[in-house]
DNA sequence: TCGGAACTGGACGGTACAGTACCCAAACGA
DNA sequence: TCGTTTGGGTACTGTACCGTCCAGTTCCGA
């Protein structure tokens, strides 16, 4: 029974998306999404019960879609020579991924109608936002174990590691309209913040490499 | 000649910001407006040739009044004892200012129509977030000066500076409503982030400070 | 005091849009 | 083949709101 009706559903799910993404709640009409979706009003208040319910819908599909970016983040080897190399591999992937034009437009779409659907933010800064942080935590509790990090508080540790990276381009995105962010400046984002973050959290039986900077403060004990 | 026409003028501009700031800009209607400055219709468009007009003016305004913080910011007595002390002082400033509920609103305000009014992001980021940046650099570079801090790139320091300080309670503050972080939350956040800024930024000739650090805070919330 | 500018209140045109009513066509069983 | 059911399309209703117009009133400055 993968017909019509079931076709028009995600056809309708498809555009609203889209729409949505592109011109906020209020920016888009009921009349848009039908004709995005080949598919005439009737049809999407047959599916739909109301444009909220549609709304809610969509942003928590593509809430629900972040386990790419879970499992990546939970993906750090227990190299310790390379250390630094993996994390910045981390830290490029993250900020690959949170920089796209999709995810930035999703994170507008929300925030800018957190008023009106309270729970949906909450909801996506629940189930998106925290659960990624949430998982770098166990990943850096993992390398605190393995003797590579020093992280008396993982969860935070985890909150400064995103902050480092993503606080810059993040905020150029939210303000700025969707001025793409080169490969290079992704580059130079992850490297800095990278060597910040190793800076404060490696251990202090790790050496610090030797390419990158002069060793942190000698009493690394803090 | 302070009269009418000019009080006139304020009552809308003040009215125009409290309902845009409340219902955001497709939310709020001119009649709204007009009825809070107690104020027809007419003498809107009298003063305000259309919404649009309305709207950048009062963002554009209050983004101008970010002197104070500004010169917050460059404030940083240069005494090696209290280095710690004096940034964590700095950082609750600047916490306590970017989370209050007007600013919030503000930035909600601002990404929500950042696709609409594009030029009004972008002068925003730059008369706003950059320039308390720019400021937050200046001190650092007049602190590594003085020897008690170790910046190659302060503008990068700035950076990670803030990043390490707002980047949980600004998107708390973003998704979730307006939950009130506080001062206990704040101090946390300050003193945290305080704690890894210095030890991936103190000078290497500066010792730590000898008091054995506090226990972490803990990060979780709810 | 007086002339003119600014303000008021309401009504109105035009438009956009959420949601609905009603009709038509395709599918399916007998 | 025919009749019933299910879902799709068109046209409509009602509302909200931007921006304008007008006739009458209030306030300011000279």
């Amino acid at each position: 029974m993968d017909s019509r009706s079931v076709r028009k559903h995600e056809a309708i799910l498809e555009a609203a998306t889209s729409v949505f993404l592109d011109k906020g709640y209020s920016g888009t009409s009921m009349d848009d999404i039908a004709k995005l979706a080949a598919v005439s009003k009737q049809t999407v208040y047959k599916h739909f019960s109301d444009k909220e319910k549609l709304f809610a819908e969509i942003v928590l599909a593509t809430t629900e879609r972040i386990d790419n970016l879970v499992d990546s983040v939970a993906d750090v080897p227990a190299d310790a020579d390379d250390l630094e190399e993996n994390l910045t591999r981390l830290a490029h992937r993250l900020l690959t991924t949170l920089t796209q034009p999709p995810v930035i437009q999703l994170r507008r779409l929300i925030i800018a109608n957190a008023d009106t659907f309270p729970e949906l933010g909450a909801t996506w800064y629940e189930q998106g936002f925290e659960r990624v942080l949430v998982t770098l935590a166990v990943t850096f509790r993992r390398l605190t174990d393995q003797g590579l990090l020093k992280t008396d508080d993982p969860m935070l540790a985890a909150h400064h590691f995103a902050g480092l990276l993503l606080w810059i381009p993040v905020n150029q995105a939210m303000f700025r309209g969707n001025t793409r962010n080169t490969e290079a400046d992704l580059d130079r984002y992850a490297a800095a913040g990278i060597r910040t973050f190793l800076a404060a959290y490696r251990s202090p039986g790790e050496a610090p490499s030797p390419v990158s900077r002069p060793p942190a403060p000698e009493s690394g004990r803090r």
